[in-house]
DNA sequence: TGTACATCAGTGAACGCGCGTTCACTGATGTAC
DNA sequence: TGTACATCAGTGAACGCGCGTTCACTGATGTAC
């Protein structure tokens, strides 16, 4: 019965690949990910990996769960760290999310990879599910507390997400570069944007 | 001195191998494109296609550019179809942005691939350069005409572009597939949400 | 109109390498008695 | 406390295949004279 794994052989190989994965994964994009060149960089053979999973596609699962899970953390303190209004909440989400997709790009691209129609097995995680869970349950309290209008709430959550994300994926991927407008002044204005503007819905939904 | 080239050899063994290709990324993503089994699905052997791209990076190269043809010349004939009132060019150019994205998912993939950090040979053809300078241009216009606040109009442009990009990418790539809202709505509404709520960034960008 | 020649778009076998994965093995740690 | 044994996390050589790419070639089309 040993309670400390970290004196077990390597250490902890587990997390040390990775770790090394995310970080070929930051630099080089998720196709640069190569289980030989991991081991090799993490001090082990080639054949070491598989003691920790059962292969490449297991390994960025796994990276996406712990992203997954940083994600939640994120948004669930970041919540907490505002009042019950909903408005505040839903801005202080917002804001997280793009911050964790700055800071986590590695976790991100893991998370959100598209592999063509395979998206399927793609379905997310239970911390990928409470996240977006999170994202309804703030939007209806918008609703309840009349920040938002009433009504089917989809639209209003999908909107949310569209901005988060598609600011996040354009930060991540360098989709910007060219226009030199910091990122860390982008957050808060598009989280904005999307508050200010959800309330301008109301009625179009209904054309 | 050959006129018709499509009676020569082949046909037009170029475009049938554009072709092919757009369809597998399209159904399958960008990885899974395999220059051996277009060969083969355009009835010729494996090495034919170097007679017409140098690589198969060149071969994805061509995809991207002829997508940002198309997506420049729906552009253009979306303007063109509106009045000179900058706040309706602006949401005809958003829907035709997202309707490209649909209609054409392979050529989106192809001109937006990730490939890493490699982000630089990603640099936009000059098809691409026109449609992004169509978008600044309509911003712009909007500024004059008083649809949108004076100022630096990066921001604006930034906002638009995340708007219609992240929008699309969703669409895509199939991310919201568990939100049973029809696309066919989404476009309209998220270039509407666009137009009303820019204004209101006024304020927010010199805080 | 016919013959020699250049060119160009194909063929298809073969090369070669990157890389995921396997497997028989070894050495270190923990357990039984 | 020592010895036998189970287990677990490593090693590293080797397998195998997918796939981009090359190359000597062939047959069809176009040009010169």
């Amino acid at each position: 019965m040993r309670l400390d794994r970290s004196t077990y052989h390597h250490g902890d190989l587990r997390q040390t690949l990775l770790d090394i994965s995310v970080g070929i994964i930051e630099k080089k994009g998720i196709e640069a990910l190569n289980l030989r060149v991991v081991a090799s960089l993490a001090g082990v053979s080639s054949g070491a990996p598989y003691h920790h999973f059962a292969g490449r596609t297991q390994l960025i699962s796994a990276i996406a769960d712990e992203g997954f899970g940083i994600l939640e953390k994120s948004m669930r303190s970041a919540s907490a760290r505002t009042g019950d209004a909903a408005h505040a909440k839903l801005e202080a989400l917002g804001q997280a999310y793009v911050r964790f997709a700055m800071r986590y790009r590695g976790h991100f691209r893991a998370m959100f990879r598209a592999e063509g129609d395979s998206q399927a097995d793609t379905a997310l995680t239970s911390a990928g599910n409470r996240v977006f869970q999170m994202l309804c349950d703030v939007i209806e309290a918008s609703q309840t507390q009349g920040t938002i209008p009433q009504g089917d709430p989809q639209p209003f959550v999908l909107l949310t997400w569209t901005a988060m994300h598609g600011l996040s994926t354009l930060l991540v991927d360098g989709g910007l570069k060219k226009i030199n407008y910091s990122p860390k002044d982008l957050a808060p204005l598009m989280t904005n944007l999307l508050k200010r503007s959800l309330a301008a819905l109301a009625e179009q939904r209904h054309s």
